[in-house]
DNA sequence: AAACCGGGGTC
DNA sequence: GACCCAGGTTT
């Protein structure tokens, strides 16, 4: 392990005062607010969080009013951010803490590591922020400054790499202001030690980071190399009745998007034509719950929706009848229920050319 | 230990 | 196309 003295830390912290965002969890310890923020920022940039932080700060000002609300309003509100499990852990662990905890927030790590959707990462992050205890934070910020700075070649996403930053971090974190220290390494790592193409020339580091001196800064940290995305095909039967409403069902068991809603979905091994369509026992039962008139396909070339893991070949098929049966909502209502972002957009698209 | 879980931004 | 983001849970 490194020499550690206090020269980082002051000089990040210096750093961090003179360089800082505002952003409106920076001015508040209310737990509350500081866990809903860590939470929406998991694998999210700030940018792409902001907004969510304000509308579920305006829509539910105690923990108490998101504990209160229907969790399907919650992932309405959640809708764009991903990892829904996010939002269903927060609506969760609100009506655990308002119910079973009297509204009072657990005040220390290990308490707050108990909290569904918490883990190592967030409750060092509350604990800090909120009630000002020693625990470091280590999230790809970290990784990224302490690898570098220290020259340290362990694979981040190995348990020994895990082990050995955590160490780090808690022997570098100033224990005065141990939530200072933690945003300032993170803000750091988001604002200059970037992953591509860094300042090195200017940096206020540049005389004791070991990796610039070594030139390694652009092979660090090193990451284990991840599996290829998955590739998958998705036909939505877009129901179409004569007054316009269409089917819509809630997604349950595992996989992505669990509790979201979508249209009646048939996923095949490739992409298929209409007379493939039409043989396939999925669509023969569809087929004997309502009175097909006719089908058409929406788009000839399949959209392409990429998660991080997985690429989704989509096509919509427009399927219309003249009956409008039970569990159906109008289309112009879909944009009130919870859908992932592919369906949202082509509803959008759906609507431009009606 | 490895797989799984979204969507958006950057180069 | 590859990589990354204020990670956590499940297998």
């Amino acid at each position: 392990m490194p020499k550690i003295t206090p020269y980082f830390s002051k000089k990040l912290i210096a750093w961090y005062i003179q360089n800082k965002r505002e952003l409106p969890w920076r001015n508040t310890l209310n737990p509350y607010h500081i866990w809903l923020s860590e939470i929406m920022l998991q694998q999210t940039r700030v940018s792409q969080g902001l907004p969510y932080f304000l509308k579920f700060v305006a829509a539910y000002p105690k923990i108490e009013d998101l504990a209160n609300a229907p969790e399907d309003e919650v992932l309405k509100l959640w809708q764009g951010l991903g990892y829904y499990s996010r939002a269903r852990n927060l609506h969760a662990t609100a009506k655990i803490i308002s119910e079973d905890m009297r509204g009072v927030f657990p005040n220390n790590y290990k308490d707050l590591l108990k909290l569904k959707g918490v883990g190592d990462y967030t409750a060092s992050a509350i604990a800090s922020i909120s009630f000002n205890q020693p625990e470091a934070v280590v999230d790809g910020n970290v990784y990224r400054v302490l690898s570098r700075h220290f020259s340290i070649s362990t694979p981040i996403n190995s348990t020994t790499g895990q082990k050995e930053f955590k160490q780090l971090a808690q022997q570098l974190i100033d224990k005065d202001q141990p939530g200072t220290f933690n945003q300032a390494i993170m803000e750091f790592g988001a604002r200059y030690c970037v992953p591509q193409n860094p300042d090195c020339e200017n940096c206020i580091f540049n005389n004791s980071c070991v990796a610039f001196q070594q030139n390694k800064v652009a092979v660090l940290p090193v990451k284990i190399k991840t599996k290829p995305v998955k590739k998958r095909f998705f036909n939505y039967l877009v129901v179409l009745s004569e007054n316009e409403h269409t089917v819509l069902q809630q997604r349950t068991g595992k996989g992505i998007w669990q509790k979201l809603y979508e249209f009646p979905l048939i996923e095949t091994s490739e992409e298929i034509n209409l007379s493939s369509l039409k043989k396939l026992p999925q669509f023969q039962t569809f087929s004997e719950k309502i009175n097909i008139e006719n089908i058409s396909l929406f788009n000839e070339k399949p959209v392409i929706h990429k998660l991080s893991h997985q690429h989704l070949s989509t096509r919509f098929w427009i399927v219309e009848t003249l009956e409008d049966k039970e569990n159906t909502v109008p289309i112009s209502e879909v944009k009130n229920y919870a859908v992932p972002v592919l369906i949202a957009d082509f509803v959008s698209e759906f609507f431009e050319n009606y």
